[in-house]
DNA sequence: GCTCCAAGTGTAAGCGCTAACATAGTCCGG
DNA sequence: CCGGACTATGTTAGCGCTTACACTTGGAGC
């Protein structure tokens, strides 16, 4: 089924029927009829590959993210996805798993496929790799990692500023013992929010001291983290996360050792994931505009015709969102529940 | 870039470029290194389109899930993604938010694609639709729904058997009065889910009575759907929910309205996504095996070279899991919450 | 030394489409 | 009644690749 038997059905050229289907004006209203009752009959579908061949262009848009599983990078999508809908484009979206070979392999396949514009919403960039595609021309939109281009946007999150709020605001409670659990991928942006944090509390030291344990970027990952964080009998009296779904994991762990929150111990998410509102107890959390950025990625990556041009670099301050699962510190309380805890172990052993 | 500067550079012909792109064994060695070296230096990527345009066929699959959110979807489509990357495919991905015509343009993207292999995990199908795809000979595997054909396989949850164990189970717990919250699409196999409960609680009729609510499938359209189960005085005992996800937007609709879980009101999922584990308090749900049906689908889409031949129709049983989320009625104790959420409502309107 | 064959490589015809250019109608003013 | 300026449609050369087929070698077999 090709554009030739469509022509032949429709009794005009191939010419004709390409102009009908990509509606230039030029064909007159009879024959674009013909021709669009012979598709109809014939059910024929354009062959998106010979288009974009012989167009030299695809109109689909790539979407490299480290973790889809995530709500915060899956919200980005999304938005991009009926942002690109609305514009006539497709999107095909790439999962690393936070890993750098995967990213690699996905930006061929993505170059490979001539997408129209490339958003890298990762964390674990190769320099080499950032050359590779500014060599490519593709316009590319880069999110927390890698040097503005040409062809090359940036859209960072100010994290230092995030986590500096959280961190006060966890002083201001009384907070000088905490935990912070992140993530296996520690490169990039998650090494630099690791030491957000840590740089957020070395304000108030000697004060305040911080000790840290990670595991992978899923609601188990942040269980397991904890587990990792208490074992060695540190108690802290809050715990912050690299992100919410971690807390979410971090809150179930908390829960199954009889700790309360945020009567023992504190707890706060990052992102503002629709999860954090739903789960139990809701998070104190750090809002990032997903919509936003995705609206921005959009924007860049499929311009408008009379937008405005886009600067290279765009940096977004994140907002403090106050809720259930912070509270005032409790240091007997904590004493207490650990107690409880080493006695249900020993009962355990028994 | 293309393969015949390669070709030039490497000092062979575009065929024999081609060649070694697809590893073909006819290559002496020392001219694939050649090949291999210069492909390395120009940095090369083949332009996909034009491989699938000459070739006639993609290594390319196509999922269209009705609600990539939602982690039931989602966990079926990671597993086919590890499937297809393991045995060199990939996957492209469309989301039709329960939305036929959605759909519509999702499947002629995947057709335009030509994709090797199409995943219909949705519930909103047309049998027209059904007819055009049998038409094209893609294999196409749907979830739920559909007829089998010669290039169409089926796959169906017993959705009936999973619901009854939870009825039953209810039943037994002494529960009398319950509560179904559903979703929009109430098209296919949700109503086929609705109409399950209808008949699995007609079984004890008319001992047993349900009524029903629906919204979004999401945290917040399961709130919503119990603001409205709740909202003309009905008070049921128990609340089922058509899958997990809804199933934490009505805990906390619940927890909102001081209502305890299990104590005062029961609630079910279904599907056993990870958050069911995970959520407070931890939901009683009915286990689909995601995963086996991801390899399911990925065997048949992708066929191994020395696989079996796969049947038609499967057919999958689902099994019930018991955690924190049910308990005994305890119409006690939902009387007095009643009249408490009464009182509160009262005080508000003062 | 010659034939024959296999292994390795080159040649060129498409795959289904777009777009630049060529051509055929159509209408109007002079 | 004819030339020119449109408008509508046809012709055709690629886009970058795969693949059937043709061609060149260098031995092995005799």
């Amino acid at each position: 089924m090709n554009l030739e038997q469509v022509a032949r059905r429709a009794r005009v050229s191939t010419a004709t029927v390409s102009r009908v289907l990509n509606n230039a004006t030029v064909v007159k209203t009879t024959t674009r009829a013909r021709v669009n009752k012979a598709i109809e009959e014939l059910k024929y579908y354009p062959n998106l590959h010979a288009r974009s061949l012989a167009g030299g262009k695809s109109r689909t848009i790539g979407v490299i993210v480290s973790n889809i599983e995530n709500p915060f990078f899956f919200d980005i999508y999304k938005t991009m996805e009926s942002d690109a809908h609305a514009r006539g484009f497709d999107l095909v979206m790439a999962n690393t798993d936070y890993r750098s070979e995967q990213l690699v392999t996905s930006i061929r396949l993505m170059i490979g496929r001539r997408v129209a514009g490339l958003a890298a919403i990762v964390s674990e960039v190769d320099p080499s790799l950032i050359e590779e595609l500014a060599a490519s021309r593709i316009p590319v939109v880069f999110y927390d990692v890698g040097a503005p281009r040409r062809n090359i946007t940036n859209i960072r999150v100010n994290y230092r500023r995030g986590m500096e709020k959280v961190v006060d605001y966890l002083h201001s409670l009384g907070h000088r013992r905490l935990g912070f659990v992140g993530h296996h991928a520690m490169l990039g942006p998650i090494n630099e929010r690791m030491r957000a944090v840590q740089d957020a509390v070395s304000r108030y030291s000697p004060a305040l001291e911080v000790r840290t344990a990670a595991d992978a970027d899923t609601l188990e990952g942040g269980r397991q983290a904890t587990r990792a964080l208490l074992a060695d009998g540190y108690s802290p009296t809050a715990i912050l996360c690299v992100n919410d779904v971690t807390a979410v994991g971090v809150l179930r762990e908390l829960r199954e050792r009889g700790i309360r929150v945020p009567e023992d111990i504190s707890v706060t998410g990052f992102d503002n994931i629709k999860l954090s509102e739903f789960c139990y107890p809701a998070l104190t959390t750090v809002h990032i505009p997903r919509d936003r950025i995705g609206h921005i990625i959009s924007d860049i990556l499929i311009p408008k015709p009379g937008g405005a041009p886009i600067e290279h670099e765009i940096v977004i301050d994140p907002e403090f969102v106050l809720r259930e699962s912070t509270g005032l510190v409790n240091e007997k309380a904590l004493a207490a529940n650990a107690l409880a805890h080493a006695d249900l172990n020993a009962n355990k052993r028994k």
